[in-house]
DNA sequence: GTCTATAAGTGGATAGAC
DNA sequence: GTCTATCCACTTATAGAC
């Protein structure tokens, strides 16, 4: 594994856990073990490596999005998978996290990857969410991303990582897909 | 007005705005205009401010809440009352913001307000879901608090004020209770 | 209570040798 | 490409005068 590629796994794992903001570059060092010089050779600033991180992250996220949609057939179906998917609710969204980031809201280019995301995601789900009949849709499709990114949120807030798969339960049932 | 108040106020704003790790007692001095030998009068460290500041957003939040919960008589009206409140979705929630803050997460004392605002949310919710005859009471009631807390998220993360609104008034078509 | 001065440590980056 | 040395600004305080 080269320096770079060291650089870029420590980074993703630094940003998920810490932000943007509360990442140093002397933190990056020490978790990938790479030295500064060649810290300074393959990013020219820590915007750069930040931006490659986040871009990293986003690409990882979207790919096992698609997984889940394309796994199942119907609406419902895909609701019910992307809804009840395995989290790790106390470890937070890798992308979701970062809302509240001074660093990231400053930096358009960090932004830039995880609005695409978000724009990604109701793409996929809005003609699942369609097919269950639901009166107002782009309603429920916003309800529905905002029920994952708040229940990490309230499970970390709560110190409780059941939080987030009751949250996601009782919209299910709200929609009438729970089994 | 006193040091001692402009210093809280002023952190109560730096808190919501940027968080706890990333405003530093010099951003505190500039914002409060009061001079570093009374910051440190005042309060012995960064934690008691930002615990004072936290302390001090969460009992107006909780107030502001009860306020909304108290000023209606059925469950149906608390739930359209709460989740229609006008909300400043690009700013974020004062607490949720902080789930995220390493330097939050860190220190006890800085959760321990938030978790309670949220334990109290959740107890003034539950009568009224349970008002409204759906199946799932506890898993309607986090529902409510994720779609609130992450429909800032995606406000904030696709820069559009309305996702906050889209999700709250999704959730409340699900629930029936959308006039 | 409030002020200015000082200080040890870190953040983010550059310089130049190898 | 990678290393060590160096740099300036900022962070988070402490000291001591007024």
């Amino acid at each position: 594994m080269n320096a770079r590629s060291k650089l870029l796994d420590a980074a993703k794992q630094l940003v998920w856990d810490r932000g943007v903001e509360a990442t140093s570059p002397n933190m990056l060092l020490a978790r990938s073990g790479v030295g500064q010089g060649s810290l300074y050779h393959h990013f020219g600033s820590k915007a750069e490596w930040a931006a490659a991180a986040i871009a990293a992250l986003a690409a990882d996220l979207t790919a096992e999005t698609e997984e889940v949609f394309s796994a199942h057939a119907t609406g419902a179906e895909q609701l019910r998978a992307y809804l009840t998917r395995p989290r790790s609710a106390l470890d937070g969204c890798r992308l979701g996290r970062l809302a509240f980031d001074p660093e990231v809201r400053a930096n358009a280019a960090l932004r830039a990857p995880i609005s695409a995301y978000f724009e990604h995601l109701r793409s996929l789900l809005r003609p699942a969410v369609r097919a269950t009949g639901v009166a107002d849709v782009d309603g429920v499709v916003e309800a529905i991303c905002a029920v994952v990114q708040g229940g990490y949120v309230t499970s970390r807030l709560s110190d409780d990582a059941g939080a987030l798969e009751r949250a996601c339960n009782g919209l299910l049932s709200l929609l009438g897909i729970d089994h």
